[in-house]
DNA sequence: AAACTCGGTTTCCGATAGTGAACAAGTCAT
DNA sequence: ATGACTTGTTCACTATCGGAAACCGAGTTT
């Protein structure tokens, strides 16, 4: 046994072989047919559907052009169209998940929800002064950002610095690098919320 | 048997080792620690993103436990990034496009940016009583909301109504139906932020 | 400038995925 | 029944994937 150094990873079934049997048979399709549309070997595929083997990816990749279904439909195992109907997720004042650092304090919000759309979170901005900041904040996909308490001057790559007060809110593609300060006597307090960095 | 000659099944490109690279070069991730994350050796890592090896499906895995990624994020050929960068939405504290209703009066932000896939809308809350509600309200979608302002009661379908005041947020599938009340001397004012409800 | 670090690539080799051929178990037709 | 055909599994072999370690700049440090 090779250890992997420290970290899990553990790899959980997802037992790919079974999906893709279901779809076969739902179609009627032998093994030798899959075989002719996927130009993968009759014996491949046996093992690949008893999970005797790890598809190589390109292997999935004929798979799913073969067959014309797309990844989810090949990875959702028993097909639970059932959906997350009616999740919700409560955060009271000031009980979110706490990330300080020197120059933001960040409080994740509605952080027990795993699956969702978009990661909102409040801030709270410690830096004074633009020069606190190594390198500009940036990450795919799009912010809104509310002032919640006090005055900021917002830094950003490409716009002049934009003085923003208490409940001016301003949409930005968050791959634009940006920087937030406090102006004000106290410390300053943000609402951002961003989207996940993925479908375009 | 339909096709007959599929023999070739041209394997596409799909350059998945260029679009792993960019995600880890966006999260500004060594090999060393994607090593650690996902358990795959550096070598293997640096052959997958130089597309010398086709990963194994397992190894794929591994792979997006470990970044906490999806398949779609991962196969998202080659990222559009050209993106109109650096865009950006002011709006000034109340000086957003008003809708008022007898139940709610809506404040949208940001409205000039027209492609967004967020809709961030401040609200305030002039229903008093459930009853003022001829239905629930739904739509596509995910929703996240703050209370900025009062308290208010948040009626859902399948919830307890919910007291939530200045500071407290939810967030929530917006395909619940949901309503929600004043119950603080003055009208409550809440920032909600919609997912647009196309891409799933 | 040698000595060290750090991030990435390349090398070598054991482990395993993918293939064609052989096999076992039906099914069908004569 | 017997032989011809089909379908899925198993075998033997080769191609290639995955991992440890060596290797290579590019900085830093001494």
């Amino acid at each position: 046994m090779r250890i992997a150094s420290g970290r899990k990873a553990f790899v959980e079934p997802l037992r790919l072989g079974e999906r893709l049997k279901e779809i076969r048979l739902a179609n009627q399709w032998t093994l030798e047919e899959v075989s002719q549309r996927t130009g993968l070997a009759r014996s491949t595929l046996s093992k690949i559907e008893n999970d005797q083997i790890s598809p190589t990816f390109t292997a999935v990749q004929k798979l799913i052009n073969g067959l014309a279904i797309d990844l989810p439909q090949l990875l959702s195992p028993p097909k639970p169209q059932t959906q997350t109907l009616g999740r919700r997720d409560l955060t009271r004042s000031g009980e979110g998940q706490h990330h300080p650092t020197p120059t933001y304090e960040h409080e994740l919000l509605s952080c027990q929800l795993a699956q969702k759309r978009m990661i909102p979170f409040k801030t709270i901005v410690r830096a004074r002064h633009f020069e606190e900041f190594s390198e500009w904040v940036r990450h795919d996909g799009e912010e809104f950002l509310m002032v919640l308490e006090g005055k900021i001057l917002m830094y950003t790559e490409y716009y002049e610095p934009l003085p923003l007060e208490s409940g001016d809110s301003i949409y930005f593609d968050s791959a634009m690098g940006h920087a937030l300060v406090s102006v004000s006597e106290e410390d300053a307090v943000v609402l951002s919320v961003c989207t996940r960095g993925d479908t375009v």
